[in-house]
DNA sequence: ACCTGTATTGCAACCGGTTGCAAAAAACCG
DNA sequence: CGGTTTTTTGCAACCGGTTGCAATACAGGT
């Protein structure tokens, strides 16, 4: 089945270094000798095995790609952009689903076991403590969307929740409402803290305005619309940050099955603008994050940290936005 | 860094044969070996580098995942499925993004030079040729969503799409419509054309019914949208079947947005039964694509096919049915 | 205790490449 | 043209494991 360099080599009449040689980048071969080599190569349809030049050469071009959340939808935009990215820089991702486990010791293991250059910790949900086990067993890594420590052990690449928290609250003061609330997602996850942090600190401004707080026990649609379907049993806000898109959307069902309008009687205000948010018939106001660049930062970052492991951890995020589209009254 | 089997063996006293045979399943090691294999093992955090000893057994336990899928929610179903169950049996899923490529020679070589042990293409929209680029290098591999022929070249696994076409007609046909019509997506999915082509012939045992047919340019929200607004600028049917899930959910937008109500003004059926599809806001009615049991039969049939690279080709297709949700009123 | 059959072990070659080093070839130079 | 410098080449060792084979250890039977 196999091709392989030996067969290459015979036939090209030249010794195996030769051939190793022309199919490395920058290393010594005579263009006669070159010529010869890929012409025997084209005939006998031969490719490297990447994974025995691995042995010698110490790197696979394997990146792992750890995630835990493949039920929210944003994550296929998020999977699309991590592994086009990496194929463009010649890298190719390992997938690995955490799914409820949380224990990182075996992704750790498994990972090395295949000798990956680095890892990316894809979520939101996971403790930075996840993402540190690679770092201890040497292997650089990257938390994307990971929480923001001012002595950060672990290069972390993401948005600011706390920021998004104000900016989420001031939203909801700026259009003068009075009552309001946070529907969180699980408390366990660092970016609903954070989130909620940020707007009851901006509220904190505001003593005239009367602020709640729940959580939902996932982010998830449904999750979403079973806490504000139990709000709904009471006096509910006049308008609510949920914790992100999928939330939101849940919500929203709730609140439209109750025979209550959006915008005019509840305002809702997402995180994440996920395709869903854009479709007319959701025409979600949320904040958007910008996907593309956090996972463009994440990879050059775990590149660099590739090339120099011992390079200092560090703190990227990026700058969200208010979207405005239907479901917050305008100003 | 890296400890290896060098290290273990001098430490626990032993040949390096000892200690890989400690870590191969089924060799002859006596158990006082084995118990200072393990116990150098532990001391020192070894665990065995996976790549070499692909080297010698030919067995990667990497699995190619390719997919030009990424923006239909269906498919972050997909990935969760095949990532667990893959994971389940000890198999990697390396991820290929085939986003506007259609060349599988890159893809084939890529792969090649990874020595996957087999591939699964998971696309409803490649072409067959694709996925037999593979099985002509040799590589295992499995179609999955893809088209049933009564000669396939490789494994297919998936659904009957034709019969799905003939389901949707006699959806519509039970419920008295008499003018229908096929919104299809891209006219080059095999599985819109056998959608198209189940729909009509169904419908032909009904001329007093009209049918009329449709093409969106993407299975895409936007595309159905754009594509039902056109329809609604003349004389639109009383109920469609959708290319897919998506594609309704646009369609869905666009008409209500008309003023026009679902299911009475116009009904909609869509294929596929993705997670959206249940949310009540969307509450929308489909053909469910029995996504688990597609995944399993693909895992399994890469794996047997990895065991005996001649077995011959086969196809696995799943039934589908009705799921009666809100948008086709009640028979 | 002796013989025989089975289990365990280490040696050495191999998997498919890479690379330091020294020899050989080519290019340069007066 | 001979001497020197620079390029190109092949040899052989190595990356981290596995495995066939022969040697050794052990167990069972009498």
């Amino acid at each position: 089945m196999g091709v392989t360099l030996k067969d290459v080599a015979e036939r090209a009449g030249v010794s195996r270094s030769a051939v190793s040689r022309t199919f490395t980048e920058g290393a010594s071969v005579s263009a006669r000798t070159r010529a010869k080599v890929e012409k025997a190569a084209r005939d006998l349809g031969y490719s490297p095995n990447a994974l025995a030049s691995s042995l010698t050469t110490g790197r696979t071009k394997l990146i792992g790609l750890v995630s835990n959340n493949f039920h929210n939808p944003i994550f296929l935009e998020v999977f699309d952009l991590f592994t086009r990215g990496l194929q463009e820089r010649g890298l190719r991702p390992l997938l690995v689903n955490l799914s409820n486990e949380t224990d990182p010791a075996n992704s750790v293991r498994m990972l090395r076991q295949y000798s990956v250059d680095g890892v990316i910790v894809a979520s939101s949900t996971l403790p930075p403590s996840f993402a540190e086990a690679f770092r201890d067993a040497g292997v650089p890594v990257v938390h994307s969307f990971g929480r923001y420590t001012t002595s950060p052990h672990v290069h972390v690449v993401g948005i600011d929740n706390i920021a998004c928290g104000r900016m989420a609250a001031q939203a909801l003061v700026a259009r003068g409402h009075r009552r309001v609330a946070f529907l969180g997602g699980p408390q366990s996850a660092t970016s609903t803290q954070d989130r909620e942090r940020g707007f009851l600190e901006a509220m904190a401004l505001h003593p005239e305005i009367t602020v709640s707080v729940t959580h939902a026990s996932a982010y998830s649609f449904d999750a979403g619309r079973a806490e504000m379907q139990r709000l709904l049993q009471g006096r509910p806000a006049e308008a609510y940050f949920c914790g992100d898109d999928v939330l939101s959307i849940g919500a929203l069902s709730a609140i439209q099955e109750a025979g209550l309008r959006v915008p005019e009687d509840i305002g809702i205000i997402g995180l994440n603008d996920m395709a869903m948010a854009r479709w007319q018939n959701i025409d979600l106001t949320t904040i958007r994050q910008p996907l593309a660049e956090i996972i463009e930062a994440s990879i050059d970052l775990v590149v660099a940290t590739i090339e120099r492991p011992e390079r200092h951890p560090e703190t990227r995020l990026f700058p969200c936005r208010v979207i405005e589209r239907g479901t917050l009254r305008q100003i």
